[in-house]
DNA sequence: CATCTGATG
DNA sequence: CATCAGATG
């Protein structure tokens, strides 16, 4: 079940494998009404009204404030690095003189403890790691400013605390947890454990941990949640990260007591990727995911000044997203 | 036998296997003679009367002529240039035009016939290719100004064919033969195969040439003939390229009516090294060792103008070497 | 098309 | 300390 670099004979089903179904929505109109089949509104981007805004921040606004008008004291970043040693030698550790965030949540270390740069290590920060038993693969860390109360790594289920993929730090007043969420792979290979195992057992995590203390999640959490979430929705309905099974657990997660940071802020936002694969110059076509998230216990929902997403800054095949809030 | 990139669990006995027997030398004079072990010749580099010329040359000298006075006519290269794809974007390729050699014989492609980019074709040359079997491993190349009569890969042993090893190319007057000569191994654990059946049958196939005309063999043979071909040959006894068993075999080789083209001209050089590993900055040190030869049947000595080590010329671990003829 | 590992030299 | 392949995303 864990990744051990072992070969993956599954058929490759992710390419376009609903291009005739597309078509057959495409010619809906037109078609006599005789086909059971209705056009699917999950499928497509939601159309808005003519003059809709549909902009982001994409740059941190320091007026930007609570509802009751309360200015941001803490900033937090998370950005799937690809490879933090990769990352650190294209100068991503740059990124905390510049932007200074309070805390930093980066994903895809591929890292292990033993192997970290000693360059790593940041005067004004704390670090924390929490690395895959597997060598390259997975794995996560946390730089803070201010030293979290306790630190936890995994979810408490050894199952799936073998890859690194989650770091807890309790603070005065709420958790921070971030985790890189399992991909499910290519030909979905890995959808069961993800959606059945992973996906379950983790908004249990998350629950009882709100049951103490409000919680903020962040981290690459591999599913596009709705058709604005990605650029090609009708072609990725069997593409990890976007198939339904996925989608449903992130709605599950919202219907228990949680926000989606970024849509809450920007429920009109389009084009709000944070992920482009290094493929087809996607970047630059901007065909693009948001698989990178801050959610939020909807209790501190008052404190949320603003969620934004960097996408200008380069170094991984992610960009860094960050949350500010008055807490 | 081939390389199939398994894993070798063989122990490592290849670092500084014979300290203990170094230093026992070492002290040697200051021994009352009770040791039996006499100080072993072929350990060290034989002493030179003061003031021998040691040098050897790294450029092309179109003076050179043969002992009866003619004026070379043939310039062949040989370059190990570990891996073309990475060789050609480094510019490897210019190699052609900066030297203008007759002929270029490289070893150690590492690329399928499939994967060879188009610029390695090249205006003025015929190229030929032999690649082994597993991607990315092995495999020789020869460009040559004058299409060959005849172009054979391998020696016409299944066993040792697979690999890409030797490419034999037969012309007027001479074959040419270029070949990668299996590598020891780490530990030891191809020595068997290289020296009691690659090398004995290899010398039967050049043998069998130079019954029907004379034959220049190049390239990486994977061994340092004499402690004069490695800087540190103390302590590389049981290392893969300087074992008894190797050195044996090339002396062989010599006696069965060949001749080592650069010693012949040059029998006092001294470091003249065609590899460096890029391990432990040795090129820069120059540690390194002769493995790359011209090695002709004797009774093309008269035709010899030169045999030279182009130690400048960067691109691959090795440099080339260039051989100059009036054939 | 990036990152990594592991084999090879 | 280079090359390459193959796994992973």
């Amino acid at each position: 079940m864990p990744a051990k670099r072992k070969s993956n004979k599954a058929s490759s089903a992710n390419e376009e494998p609903e291009a005739k179904q597309v078509k057959v929505e495409e010619a809906g109109a037109s078609n006599g009404g005789a086909k059971t089949s209705k056009p699917k509104k999950e499928d497509s981007v939601e159309s808005l009204p003519e003059g809709t805004d549909t902009s982001f921040p994409t740059a941190f606004n320091p007026d930007k404030e609570t509802a009751d008008g309360r200015k941001a004291t803490l900033k937090i970043t998370s950005w799937n690095v690809n490879g933090l040693r990769a990352w650190m030698k294209g100068d991503g550790l740059s990124y905390l003189k510049t932007h200074n965030p309070d805390i930093l949540c980066v994903q895809e270390t591929k890292c292990s403890q033993a192997k970290l740069p000693k360059e790593s290590e940041v005067e004004g920060y704390h670090s924390y790691w929490s690395s895959a038993d597997t060598e390259g693969y997975a794995g996560t860390g946390m730089y803070t400013k201010t030293k979290p109360i306790t630190v936890t790594n995994g979810i408490g289920i050894e199952k799936h605390d073998n890859e690194g993929r989650t770091i807890t730090a309790e603070f005065d007043k709420f958790f921070l947890v971030t985790s890189y969420v399992p991909n499910s792979g290519k030909g979905l290979v890995r959808l069961d454990y993800r959606t059945k195992e992973w996906d379950t057992d983790f908004q249990e995590y998350l629950k009882k941990l709100d049951a103490k203390k409000p919680v903020i999640l962040c981290g690459d959490l591999n599913v596009a949640h709705t058709p604005a979430d990605l650029k090609n929705p009708k072609t990725n309905k069997k593409t990890a990260g976007f198939t339904e099974a996925e989608r449903e657990q992130f709605t599950n997660l919202l219907g228990e007591g949680f926000v989606d940071s970024f849509r809450e802020l920007y429920p009109n936002a389009r084009d709000c990727f944070s992920f482009w694969t290094y493929m087809m110059n996607a970047r630059a076509k901007n065909v693009g995911w948001r698989l990178d998230y801050f959610v939020l216990s909807e209790r501190l929902k008052s404190d949320l000044c603003d969620s934004i997403i960097q996408q200008s800054i380069m170094g991984s095949d992610h960009c860094p997203i960050m949350l500010s809030m008055a807490v």
